[in-house]
This record gives structure tokens, sequence and C-alpha cells, in this order.
DNA sequence: GGTTTAGTTAACCAGAAGGTATAGCATGGT
DNA sequence: ACCATGCTATACCTTCTGGTTAACTAAACC
């Protein structure tokens, strides 16, 4: 019967990345540090107590993601943020906010007993 | 010289944990599916190609991140969203995205030299 | 040309994540 | 009392993560 697993999309796979890449605190300390301006990886990983291969790394889970990008400058490597990524993980959390509300709007409207003329109750969307 | 690793904090944990959980398409289809209202393991699992114990396991990721609660109701368990996880998560998010654009913006002053009164721009489409 | 500087790549490791199957434990229905 | 229902727990397996070290590449500098 079951055989569904409503189909992963590719943004479905972007958001994996991307709260994935969020999910892990020195990954959130590198975007806070890129948020106040580019830097290098070297610089940007200074603060930790971590070699640099694995900061790279760390840089590599976030520019897969879309969050970062690295551009290469001389020797040294350039490290920018990208807002693209933030939005799509923000769409995400907002859009389910709204239907969560707005779900709880109509549950609201169900217990209180008027007819909630504008927009019909909702629960089926 | 550096022993520094910023620090974890309850809040980079409940981070951690928040966005982990969120970074995994099956428990954002059961938040998607908990957002048009609340339901139990069983109907939660069925639209799912696996079986009961592991979305009943993602639940508990979801309920550890405190996104989801679980209610004991006779011999099903009733599953709710809680949205102060997902504000958590869109604070963080919204303060990035604060900071960098203010980073921005400071940074269009400088190369720009004049007082950008406008504000508009683009860049951030 | 040789060496330092900046970073990546590769091999490896321990432990966590995501799944399975199976057994167990309350609760509800008859 | 019994059995079905609706989960949870345990054991197990495989793959992914987060880290290490060590070797490598590429640009900069003397």
């Amino acid at each position: 019967m079951n055989t569904a697993t409503p189909a992963r999309t590719a943004s479905d796979e972007n958001l994996d990345a991307v709260f994935a890449a969020l999910g892990n605190s020195t990954r959130r300390a590198l975007v806070t540090r890129l948020g106040a301006g580019d830097a290098t990886i070297s610089e940007l990983a200074e603060p930790f107590d971590m070699t640099l291969a694995a900061v790279s790394k760390h840089l590599l889970v976030l520019e897969r993601a879309g969050l970062v990008v690295r551009t290469r400058r001389g020797k040294a490597r350039h490290c920018r943020l990208d807002a693209n990524a933030f939005e799509t993980a923000e769409k995400w959390l907002g859009s389910r906010r709204e239907m969560w509300e707005s779900t709880l709007d109509s549950f609201a409207d169900y217990v209180e007993g008027h007819h909630a003329e504008e927009a019909g109750d909702a629960s089926t969307t």
C-alpha cells in the first residue's frame, strides 16, 4: 500500500543540505564570522581548536549547501556568504509557520463557533 | 594559542538539534504534515515507505529538538507541533541576515562614498 | 630554483545516523 | 481473560560525519 515516500525533489535535497549544514555549531560559527565580512580559510580557522583541514571540510559542506562561495585570490582563498540559501531555509520555515498558524486559526474559529466567512475552514488544505 | 573553540552554549546545542532535525526530508515531511493538524504516529507513518519504528525514531528526534510534542492518548500517541523551536531557528537565521545586510550596507556605503539614502540597490534580490 | 605559505586531497578512524527485524508492553475491545 | 492495536526498545547492519595525520599542489618570495 505505501510505496509512496513523497518523492524527493531537487529543492528537498537543497533543504537537506542547508539545514544539515547549519546543524553544526562550528559551521554556524563560521557563518556568523562570515556575516561580519569575507575572510580567508586561515582567518576563519584561527579561533577554532581544530586543524585547517577540518575547517576546510566544513567550508566545503557550507559551499555545497550554497551558503558560502569560495573564490581563489592568489594563493589565499576568499570566502563569502551567499544569501540565497538562507532565504531558502527562511522561506521553508516561514511557510510552515503560516500553514501552522492558519490551522490554529481555523481550529480557534471552529471552537469558538462562529463561521469564519473568509477562506472557509481550511481543514483540507 | 587557540584552545578557543567559542564555547558551546545551551542554545548552541538546541540550534544543533533543531537544524539537524530539519536536515532530513522525512522529518520535514512529518513537520509539514503536522502543520495541517495533529496526528498519531500511525497516521504520520502511513505515507512513508518505511517501518513504523523508523518513523517513531524520527519523531523522537523532532521531539528532542523541541519541534514536536508527543502526548499519550489512550493507546495511541498524539503528535503536535511546537512553534517555539521554529522561532529559535527563524530568529537565528534572521539575526544572521540582519548582520549580513548591515555589513553589506556599510560596504556599499564605503564603495559608493555617498550615503545611499534610498537603500535600494537591488543587490539582495 | 628552492622554500615558505595556503589550502586541498587521501587514507584512516570512532562514533552517530538511518534503516531493518523482532520482541516487548500498555491499552482497548469483546 | 484474551487478543488485537499502537506504539517503544533492543540488537544489528550500513553509511555518513567529524575529526586526525600526512602527502600533495599552487602561488609568493628570496
